[in-house]
RNA sequence: GGCGGAGUAGCUCAGUUGGUUAGAGCAGCGGAAUCAUAAUCCGCGUGUCGGGGGUUCAAGUCCCUCCUCCGCUACCA
């Protein structure tokens, strides 16, 4: 057994989330925490909101809540859609808590202490009339380049020029539209990566299997124009972390919080914490310590996280930054799976536009294992990959419903008219059941070889593989019309064509874990033992042994429905 | 502009360090079967591997160049 610490990019609490942002990081993060689970690893997994930021305030005003109410309201409803993709997350905790508070505080306060903080007067965008600083994007105004009128302050998006928001001709900000606009001084920290940038690059080159995008996104920052900047990690907002040196006050950073870049990564560590103190720790010295710190027992931990190409150099760079800077032994993450994105029906998903489906609609029209095997089959992992209502439907029709739980009917129901909804005797293994047995043990370790290196698309392949396996099986060996001549030999292919059943509940679980627990139920057994030994496995349910005929296990998308579908999920959001 | 990713069958995508007639699923065509959700199984591919040039006995794979799409570009997160 081993063990694995798990985290998922940490969803922004701002409203909610597109498919794309599922399949990026929560759903194959959960995926491979269920298949080491289901292997019989110990695992951590671990996910939970990020809720600081201008725009929770502003999402928070413009609901006409105090931010602090619209985040836990938003955490809430965000849990919920979780559990309705099943995500088992062992905890999903809040960036706001009080335990990423102080974890937050004592990361500056170690990094202070090590010269890894430096102070620095900067001229910011101030607006009287919002009361705050503004972002370089929350503000337009003309185009020095180009002239059009609507560039932000960040960069230009009709010429798309770099700018500096004080180049901009009769600036204003896209929160109130005031024009008064007028620079001032403030102050902030930031964190002197560059002065670990050999050692940051040493660790990211000695990582030689991790995905290229992964390696490649953070050698571009070690290496573009004068190599890792620092980068400020205070803001001037009300929501967020206090600047504090550990648990004593910080001269001059009065009033001032942490960017959420600084504290969001640290919360995978509080979230730990939370974990213990929800209650949810078994009672044991250092439970959340022991995942995290190597001196306390995380030693022999692999840790695994998942995001989407836009959070990797915060995951590769800054947030090893702040552990490794710390010089304490906090346990450093292993692998990095980073994807790309799910664009919609030919162009991207947009939250703005209501185009695409969001997470909580997705749920309405269909059950989770739908979206779940539709998404992680389709998992953009070596470039953006694309989702259509056309192969949404074909997918799941014929994947789903054609190939495996059409298996599953037509074995439960061929034996419950023919024998009964009781696992019947019958004549022993044979030559084709052997052949089955062989094929399935090797196509069983190549499907555990791409979950073990989280290849999700080729787990997928292999996974259809084995389910047509089964198909293949029955049209060769035709229990129906052996069942005339010689029914005692019909009687055992049918009894380990019902194991096979109980067999893809176990495999398929990590996919369609609702499925598959209807599937266990359906055979009543629990036995959900992973299938060390195909063989054994295939002889768990003897004769004897009553099961149930299912319901049907996925019902086809029709014609009608998924054109309404298109129709409604074309743009804005109802 | 810079950096990165991608361009392979009608569609979605695989193609390890260059090596036999470039593959899978879906769709399509033909057949078998009738246990099953009209579900399954078998067979069927003449693709300028984005264009051009080069290295090599051999290039989808390596080099150069050009074209197209996408992402990032450090104060959104």
């Amino acid at each position: 057994m081993t063990r694995h610490l798990i985290t998922s990019a940490i969803p922004y609490i701002n409203g909610i989330k597109h498919l794309g942002n599922l399949v990026g990081s929560q759903l194959p993060a959960d995926l491979f925490a269920r298949y080491l689970r289901g292997r019989g690893h110990e695992v951590m997994f671990l996910c939970a909101t990020d809720e600081h930021g201008t725009p929770a305030e502003l999402a928070a005003a413009k609901a006409g809540k105090p931010v602090a109410e619209y985040c836990a309201e938003m955490h809430e409803v965000q849990s919920k859609i979780a559990e309705g993709f099943r995500l088992s997350f062992d905890h999903f905790g809040r960036s706001s808590s009080e335990q990423n508070r102080k974890l937050t505080q004592h990361f500056a306060g170690v990094l202070a202490d090590n010269g890894l903080i430096r102070e620095v007067s900067e001229t910011q965008m101030y607006s009287p009339t919002d009361g705050r600083f503004l972002p370089d994007r929350y503000i337009e105004g003309t185009c020095p380049n180009c002239g059009y009128d609507s560039a932000r302050g960040d960069q230009c998006d009709n010429c798309t020029k770099q700018l500096d928001p004080v180049e901009l001709i009769e600036p204003h900000s896209t929160i109130s539209g005031a024009t008064d606009l007028e620079m001032r001084e403030t102050k902030h920290l930031y964190l002197r990566q560059s002065a670990m940038k050999d050692e940051l690059e040493a660790w990211i080159d000695s990582k030689s299997d991790w995905p290229i995008l992964t390696t490649s996104i953070a050698k571009k920052w070690l290496n573009d124009g004068d190599g890792l900047q620092d980068r400020g990690i205070t803001r001037d907002l009300d929501w967020g972390v206090p600047v504090m040196k550990g648990d004593q006050p910080w001269p001059g950073m009065e009033g001032k919080v942490f960017y959420v870049w600084f504290d969001a990564p640290i919360e995978y560590i509080a979230c730990a914490q939370e974990w213990v103190d929800a209650g949810k720790a078994p009672d044991m010295e250092n439970a959340w310590e022991r995942w995290w710190r190597t001196d306390k027992g995380a030693a022999d931990v692999t840790y695994t996280q998942f995001m989407g190409k836009d959070n990797v150099p915060f995951h590769t760079l800054g947030f090893p930054a702040t552990i490794l800077g710390s010089g304490e032994p906090w346990k450093l993450v292993d692998f990095i799976k980073s994807f790309n994105y799910l664009n919609y029906d030919g162009g991207q998903f947009s939250t703005s536009r209501g185009r695409g489906v969001f997470q909580d609609q997705a749920l309405e029209i269909l059950p989770a294992d739908y979206w779940r095997w539709w998404l992680l089959s389709h998992a953009p992992e070596s470039s953006d990959s694309e989702f259509t209502w056309e192969g949404f439907q074909s997918g799941v029709n014929k994947d789903l419903a054609d190939v495996l739980g059409n298996f599953v009917s037509r074995v439960t129901k061929f034996c419950r008219s023919k024998f009964g909804e009781v696992v019947p005797e019958g004549r022993a293994l044979g030559e084709q059941e052997e052949a089955l047995i062989a094929d399935l043990t090797g196509r069983i370790r190549a499907y555990e070889g791409h979950m073990d290196a989280i290849e999700v698309r080729k787990a997928a392949a292999e996974l259809r593989a084995i389910w047509v396996a089964g198909n293949e099986y029955l049209q060769s060996a035709a229990p129906w019309s052996v069942f005339k001549e010689d029914p005692d030999r019909a009687a055992g292919q049918i009894r380990l064509a019902l194991n096979l059943v109980r067999l893809y509940a176990v495999l398929s679980a990590p996919f369609i874990p609702d499925t598959s627990k209807a599937m266990l139920d359906a055979m009543q057994t629990d036995d959900d033992s992973w299938p060390d030994d195909v063989s054994a496995a295939l002889s768990t349910l003897p004769a004897g042994h009553a099961f149930t005929v299912p319901d049907v296990l996925f019902a086809k998308i029709t014609d009608e429905q998924r054109e309404y579908w298109q129709g409604r999920f074309a743009g804005t959001r109802d």
